[in-house]
DNA sequence: GCCCAGGTGGGTA
DNA sequence: TACCCACATGGG
C-alpha cells in the first residue's frame, strides 16, 4: 500500500501546504529550473514532454555544442533555432525522443515569439498571465503544463504547473478525483495554496523530486517516502 | 525484452 | 466529449 493511500483509506486528512512543507524539509530548496537562460527553459520545457529529463540534457548539450561552433557561444537562443533547418534541428535533439514533432515545436515558438513580439522574451513576459497563457496554448506544441511551466519558470507568473506526478500524487493522497482535468486540478491547488512565485517554483520542482524516486507509476518505493512519515 | 519518463495534437465515433 | 494513437530516445 502507498503511504498517501493510508492517508486516504484512513480518513487521514492532508492538506496540499502540509505535502509542499514535508517535501520542502526533507528534498530543501531544488532551484529550478536547471537553466542558464529564461529561452533555455523555454526550449528545455518543449523538449522535456513525455520524456526523461537526463534525455534533455544531452540535446541541449548538442544545441551549445553546435552554436559554439557556429558563433563561439555555447548558448541555446532564438537566432540558433531560426537559423537551423528543421531536419537539421531535429538532428540535434534527437536524444530527446520525438525530435521531428518537437524540431517542429520549437521552430513555432520562434515564429510566434518573432511575430508577435520581436524575438524579444522581456516584451513576450510583459503580458498580462492570462493573456500570455492564451497565446501560449495557441501555439503548436505547447499545451497546459509546457504553456505553465513556461509562464512560471521563464516569466516568473504565479502560476501552478500540474503534471503526471502531480496528479499521481494528489490522487493517492486522497486530495483529488482521479478523473479531474487539468484545469479544475490547476484551480483546486492555488485555492488551497494561494500563489506565491518562489512556492510554486519549488512545489513542483519538490513533487518532480518525489516522483522520481517515490512516487512512480511502478515500484514505487514507498516504504522510504518521505511522506510516510 | 519490457516499462517508463517533468505531453501534445490529430483522428474517430 | 471521450477515447485511441503517433510521436522515439535512453535508462533501469
Amino acid at each position: 500500500m502507498y503511504p498517501c493511500s493510508y492517508y486516504r483509506e484512513k480518513s487521514i486528512k492532508v492538506t496540499f501546504e502540509e505535502i509542499y512543507s514535508k517535501l520542502y524539509s526533507e528534498f530543501g530548496p531544488q532551484g529550478w529550473w536547471p537553466a542558464e537562460s529564461s529561452f533555455e527553459v523555454i526550449v528545455g520545457a518543449i523538449l522535456t514532454q513525455s520524456v526523461n529529463w537526463t534525455n534533455v540534457e544531452k540535446a541541449i548539450a548538442n544545441l551549445k555544442e553546435y552554436n559554439k561552433g557556429l558563433t563561439g557561444k555555447a548558448e541555446v537562443n532564438l537566432e540558433l533555432l531560426e537559423g537551423l533547418e528543421e531536419e537539421k534541428l531535429a538532428w540535434l535533439i534527437r536524444p530527446s525522443g520525438y525530435y521531428n514533432m518537437k524540431a517542429r515545436k520549437l521552430k513555432a515558438f520562434s515564429h510566434f515569439l518573432r511575430g508577435e513580439y520581436e524575438g524579444s522574451l522581456r516584451k513576450m513576459f510583459g503580458e498580462r498571465l492570462e493573456v500570455l497563457r492564451a497565446k501560449l496554448l495557441a501555439v503548436y506544441g505547447i499545451g497546459p503544463e509546457t504553456a505553465d511551466s513556461i509562464l512560471l519558470y521563464a516569466g516568473g507568473y504565479p502560476i501552478f504547473v500540474i503534471d503526471a506526478y502531480t496528479k499521481r500524487l494528489y490522487s493517492r493522497c486522497g486530495l483529488i478525483e482521479e478523473d479531474m482535468d487539468y484545469h479544475q486540478l490547476q484551480q483546486l491547488v492555488m485555492k488551497n495554496f494561494p500563489p506565491q512565485v518562489e512556492c510554486y517554483n519549488e512545489y513542483h520542482a519538490l513533487i518532480v523530486a518525489l516522483g522520481k524516486y517515490y512516487c512512480r507509476k511502478t515500484a514505487p518505493r514507498c516504504e522510504k517516502c518521505p511522506l510516510s512519515s
